[in-house]
DNA sequence: CGCGATTTGTGCACGGCTTCACAAGCGCCT
DNA sequence: AGGCGCTTGTGAAGCCGTGCACAAATCGCG
């Protein structure tokens, strides 16, 4: 903190941020945007970590990695703290983003609203089926994936998102990265290959509900024995096992 | 380890695995399925890190939890360890999903293939709005949430998967918590209360692509600066940041 | 102007996770 | 049968993240 290596430079930049806390910024960033349309002003550590679902020193710690935020014995200012969030999050304008696989799920995120409202713009949508280029798509046209670099030229493109079968995932993400983008979210069920420097995050809907079938499966498994240990154990271990791999859920 | 405090059970129940564990185990299998396919018959640590996408080190202790595994020398049993891990995760019989909300996404997610493949079946869809009640997906017919305690009670289901509007979800997890249900997948944009004993796993397309913008801002700052410490800093940072970030989705 | 109430920012200790490095074990070949 | 190479399983160390508890700071009020 207060490393200050940026010095002529006037709004600091913070290349150094736990991942951790940049992980729940954006919760942080949500639940501020909710209070601020009902009309609060400020509100404290407390507050704003059961509306972000967070313990509340955990949250103070990660706000003070972005400079001095809030005022003791007021809380924080609701949108001076959402401009600051926002400015770390690089959220100053709408970036652009690529949607790679107009299938089913891809049909779906394309038409999804909720990144217009959070600092997104889909700017192209792009398929392999010749079958499935030129439609249109919630006011988007769907181009075929050999136009990739000059898209991505034209619009300043630096995300992607690959909604394609697992098979073609690889070979998508090799095409994205010749292109120039430096930053892909993955819904394909397989592991991607980048060189270095460019970021992949991975949502698999299938290992989610696998991990939550594991803690059900614990679930009845602890049940069904008469209780070795102290009856209380059960709803503790439960009640942690909620905690960590909730994670949003507001205790 | 070995702690066998289920006696007469014969096939081990382990309640207590670490939650990154946990969290990895669903990586693994997908990999081993794929090694299967390919006709592999055994895996080194080596092979299936790779494969899955992480340190060989971290793989083993991993399996290590499950109890003697591998045989020194030679590597994993493919087929025995698919079978060692969807035991663990209870995964043994398909379980039944229910889907609420059948908008945009989850029109997508009711006719995604991908859950039959991975041990579920969705056994039921729900909606609010009369005007999507009675439609037809995929074989499916949706049902009033009203008719939500009966189904869940019939289909015998478990997990639930929201994909409503913020606005509506936690009214829809106070019903399937009243009627049942022990594990959510949340894909509205907000935080769910749940009683103790209930989990909740989020995925919100948003968070995930603003984690990724931090990281473009933090790259593009980083470039433009004359490189203040020396230059490999910059490459070995990302792929740290790569590495770190991309790793958990649920976590 | 001073004091108390309130809330932030943080030092500190603890626990979990990751990684290295190596001993223990297994199979194969001679 | 014995030794050699290969791979697993794990002890140990270090790092990151979490949460408690409290000092520092700010506002409001008398």
């Amino acid at each position: 903190m207060s490393q200050q290596r940026t010095g002529p430079t006037d709004g600091p930049e913070f290349p150094d941020l736990p991942e951790a806390t940049v992980a729940r910024l954006p919760e942080y960033l949500r639940a501020l945007h909710n209070l601020a349309e009902e009309g609060h002003d400020t509100v404290s550590s407390e507050g704003l970590a059961a509306a972000a679902g967070v313990n509340s020193a955990k949250l103070r710690k990660d706000l003070s990695h972005l400079g001095r935020t809030g005022t003791r014995g007021v809380g924080y200012d609701v949108t001076l703290l959402i401009d600051q969030i926002e400015q770390v999050l690089g959220l100053t304008h709408r970036r652009a983003v690529a949607l790679v696989g107009v299938g089913n799920l891809g049909h779906a995120l394309a038409g999804y609203a909720g990144f217009g409202n959070r600092g997104f713009r889909i700017a192209a949508l792009f398929d392999a089926d010749l079958g499935r280029v030129g439609e249109h798509i919630n006011g988007l046209v769907v181009r075929h994936i050999d136009e990739l670099p000059e898209v991505v030229d034209e619009e300043s493109i630096s995300i992607a998102v690959i909604a394609t079968p697992a098979h073609a995932a690889q070979n998508v993400a090799d095409r994205l990265v010749a292109a120039g983008v430096t930053s892909v979210l993955n819904f394909a069920p397989c592991v991607l290959n980048v060189p270095e420097g460019v970021d992949v995050r991975k949502v698999d809907l299938a290992i989610e509900l696998q991990i939550l079938s594991f803690h059900e499966h614990r679930k009845t498994a602890l049940t069904a024995l008469p209780a070795v240990q102290e009856p209380g154990r059960v709803g503790q271990d439960l009640q942690r096992a909620n905690r960590l791999g909730g994670e949003a859920v507001g205790s």
